[in-house]
DNA sequence: CCTACCGATCGGTAGG
DNA sequence: CCTACCGATCGGTAGG
């Protein structure tokens, strides 16, 4: 009776997540093969498709999975309470190192979430807008003002440019860290936050944020 | 004699790299295919192999075209002969505009280039390295100061990851155009930078640049 | 009748 | 510059 057993469930599933969000990450949605990920978890294709449906929800469940955790730091840091600028710092902090441990994971929601179906697409953008909103809400909050309302929402995406961005430019080996690039981000954002000014609008040129 | 004539060699190939990028940028470059590039560009495969040599030349081309057009814009502002910040501001607001004008070119660059071959991709990647160190020069010159030696290049990739990111949340239609934001994003990196101060190594945790 | 798979191959389509 | 194809591999599923 003593013969090898396969990994339960719920683990080979999850391992099966990891490996996939690696290749995804690597070589795009289209551009990995089920027969890939079933090769890199060393199974075949058959026993792939008992652990998941089918290619996209691979791919959702990556997604979605990592922008639950995004809502769960914001979650967490809400029930801490903070000061305004406190608040931000922690969440920009929490968010770096959240991107610093899940660098295919964020790369599969950033990259290819377009590849769904529109319903799953649609429940992964509702829950990326509540993070922006939540983010932009804490930017609100660190910038008291008659402006503040039309800014708020463009000062969050470039402050989420900044530490989205970073994962295109840190190298494991190199002489930053995701730890040591969050404060300096946090230094940036809040002594130049206080010198933006309400763009005025330009002669018959407009454009809004979506997400 | 006076039957439709096919447009010229050139501005057809032009054509068919506009076409590829848009298709590039909206299904990325495996889930584009040439059968799809050719009915966009309303002629046979056959055809389309007239114009290109292959799939990887074709986005290679657009990459490579891109970027040297970043390379231009940099060495334009440099004959401007301009004093460090107005330099850096002329820099940010023209490669905004630059981007806003060949959003699909970005985005093949950004997302694609890692399907090249290795000698195409490094190619492309030295180049993209000579604009990253134009602008990490243009940084340090705003930024006087002994740590800028160190940190004008991760300072210079914030604001790449600023502007970067526009395109995944600037829409034609919304409140804010990219030439909205180009002065929002001066006024956040001019007022923040003298803010910033060299982060503090880690114990044993190390990681550095390498675009 | 369940689970956890296997070797083989399905109908279509990819780049060329 | 078209029709007609190739070697291979795609995502997904058959019988056992």
């Amino acid at each position: 009776m003593a013969r090898g057993r396969a990994p339960s469930y719920a683990s080979q599933r999850e391992a099966i997540l990891a490996q996939a969000a690696v290749l995804f990450a690597r070589q795009g949605y289209s551009g990995t093969s089920m027969n890939q990920v079933a090769a890199a978890c060393g199974i075949s294709k058959p026993a792939l498709y008992h652990y998941v449906r089918d290619k996209q929800q691979l791919v959702a469940t990556i997604a979605q999975e990592h922008v639950a955790r995004l809502e769960a730091v914001v979650r967490d840091v809400d029930c801490l309470a903070l000061e305004p600028q406190p608040r931000l710092r922690e969440l920009i902090v929490r968010f770096v190192a959240e991107y610093a441990g899940a660098q295919d994971a964020h790369r599969v929601l950033t990259e290819d979430v377009r590849f769904l179906g529109a319903e799953e697409r649609e429940r992964v953008l509702a829950a990326e807008r509540r993070v922006v909103d939540a983010f932009a809400a804490a930017v609100a909050a660190v910038r008291p003002g008659a402006d503040a309302v039309a800014m708020d929402k463009p000062l969050a995406m470039l402050l989420f440019g900044m530490i989205n961005w970073m994962f295109t430019w840190i190298k494991p080996d190199g002489r930053f860290s995701y730890d040591d690039m969050a404060p300096v981000v946090c230094d940036l954002f809040f002594g130049g936050v206080g010198a933006v000014t309400l763009p005025q609008a330009g002669p018959g040129r407009h454009a809004s944020i979506a997400a």
